[in-house]
DNA sequence: TTGTAGGCGTTATCAC
DNA sequence: GTGATAACGCCTACAA
């Protein structure tokens, strides 16, 4: 993988390096001809600047770094989809990287980042993250930060998040209007800012109803099958089992999905938190699934174009925001009878 | 964005920058007690080599490049995750990237990680890419280069490939096994590899049980929600309309199932082709949806194993392969009469 | 208008 | 055992 260099161009045509740099890079006073005649042959031998000699000199890259829980996750790809087209727009290249959930990998993920030089990072947590000291000090050494979805509470810059509390409030208050008592909320892992927001929001629709809250009706869980049959066991053993669900995603309410039809159960109604291209497998099952829907690709493109202000316009000192991007419910309506 | 370099040590601790890198490096002859110095101090100031300043040395980067179709795809997500698994194993960064389906793009993101020295490049192509002129002198100036999935015919090098020919042969097979006759195949653009070795099956099948090809039951699509109403249209206005699908992705098949819903017709079974985590989906439509379950997770596994490879024995004269992965046939039962 | 020199962070080579 | 120097590709202040 032999490369023009600028060197190549200026000693293929008697120049020196300097005159070449300038000559391609349209800086100041040179003589128009020898500036065609560098172009032409740059063109002829397809010259292309190395971005790793600039980014060495620079100090920056023009790319900025993406650290997710997972790709395999159309939540998060849809996220990053937002991402990119933002970056792209503004000439920023997107550097993807998963965490996988694991709390040394993303460490891991954000060193190497920072040692690659990204302009600036953008991150969803994983659900092992707790100590957030190691992004607390990126942060004041002047890396621009920007989290979304999943956001720590700890740090102060910009945060986009969808907004999980109304959300589920929606959501809850849809299903007791329509005559369920014991909504079982089946959650993610009870660290993460969206689980607290999400249950915050099943709460109060709770108490708005006058429904009392039942412990044993939440689930914090990942997507293990072994899970999905303790949990519903366990919620199926209840004095007063459950008469709808709520879950966190559509994964998860898939699972549960499976599980129930195994066990021959029929729930009158079932929501999920999905991201929009979930939407069209939500009608397709029976009894359908009503969904709390996340615009992610806008969630990406929002905190994208937070983060290049941030490295484009530098400022001394910069007013952080929270954005909350509304969701919207979608009730799909059942063929079984109620 | 400061960070502590190999100069900062050397001016700490009064020694020459040559010292600390042997050091770092352990290299050779150097005073045990210098060296342990240099070590805590390093450790201490939490010093990290600066990965851009070696790849303009070494010209290379200890990372590889992956360029898919589209991340937001469960398929692709999953092949990347086998990519990153067999690549982290062997010590590399995965740099990913998406065409977007456009040829354009898919050029711009191999220019650009040509540029950023990626060590190997692993892709599949956008459906747009006919003319791969670039990829071949690629090749020829000596990036190593595989392909999964999305392959040309026209470069030797490593190729990793569900078997599409036997997957499609295999579901068309088992449809007409169980009485249909009249089998839609709707399926992806007509340039690729993949559907072309899909389309090869579908006919095997077909004259096996020695049923005509009716080129109207084949629809070569996107996802436009238009093109499903078009397609649909016309399959129905065929004087013996179709009694099974065969579609080419588990999306291209909710589409269609959506569409059919809005029609109110059922059709006895449909065979999609699907990522393994799709599956449980496939399970809860009504009617369930049969699968030819795609190895993906392995397919990038392999692809990176063979990349790495390359990359790493850099063989004068490589003997290329084409690695084909078995599908499994899923079938499930419908709950409909038939 | 063009050339020379120095530096970004690192390592390899050669000298001491 | 350690230090000085050059080189990777590029850009820019300064010199000519």
């Amino acid at each position: 993988m032999e490369s023009i260099t600028i060197k190549d161009i200026a000693r293929a045509l008697n120049l020196s390096t300097s005159t070449v740099s300038r000559a391609l890079r349209d800086s100041y006073e040179i003589n128009p001809e020898t500036k065609r005649m560098v172009m032409d042959y740059a063109e002829k031998v397809n010259y292309r600047p190395n971005p790793i000699a600039l980014s060495l000199k620079e100090n920056r890259s023009q790319s900025i770094g993406v650290i997710v829980p997972e790709i395999a996750n159309f939540y998060f790809s849809q996220a990053i989809n937002g991402i990119e087209a933002a970056a792209y727009e503004r000439g920023y290249h997107v550097v993807i990287f998963q965490s996988q959930e694991s709390y040394e990998r993303e460490l891991e993920k954000v060193e190497y980042l920072t040692a690659r030089r990204v302009d600036g990072l953008l991150m969803s947590l994983s659900s092992q993250t707790i100590d957030i000291s190691h992004l607390k000090s990126l942060q004041e050494r002047g890396m621009p930060l920007v989290f979304f979805d999943r956001i720590p509470t700890e740090i102060d810059t910009h945060k986009v998040v969808v907004d999980n509390h109304q959300g589920a409030y929606q959501a809850t208050a849809h299903l007791l209007a329509t005559g369920r008592r014991r909504i079982a909320h089946i959650t993610s892992q009870p660290g993460l800012s969206i689980t607290k927001e999400r249950l915050s929001g099943y709460l109060a629709a709770l108490e708005e109803y006058g429904v009392p809250f039942d412990e044993n009706l939440v689930k914090y869980c990942s997507y293990t099958a072994e899970e999905v049959e303790v949990n519903l066991d366990s919620l199926f053993a209840l004095p007063v089992p459950p008469d709808a669900f709520l879950t966190g995603a559509d994964r998860l309410a898939l699972g549960y999905f499976a599980g129930l039809k195994k066990r021959g159960i029929q729930i009158p109604e079932t929501v999920a938190f999905v991201g929009f291209s979930n939407l069209n497998v939500a009608e397709l099952l029976n009894p359908p699934m009503s969904a709390v829907v996340q615009p992610a690709f806008q969630m990406g493109q929002t905190a994208a174009g937070l983060l290049l202000d941030l490295i484009e316009k530098k400022p001394k000192h910069p007013v952080f925001q929270t954005v909350q991007l509304s969701t919207e419910l979608f009730v799909r309506e059942s063929s079984m009878q109620q």
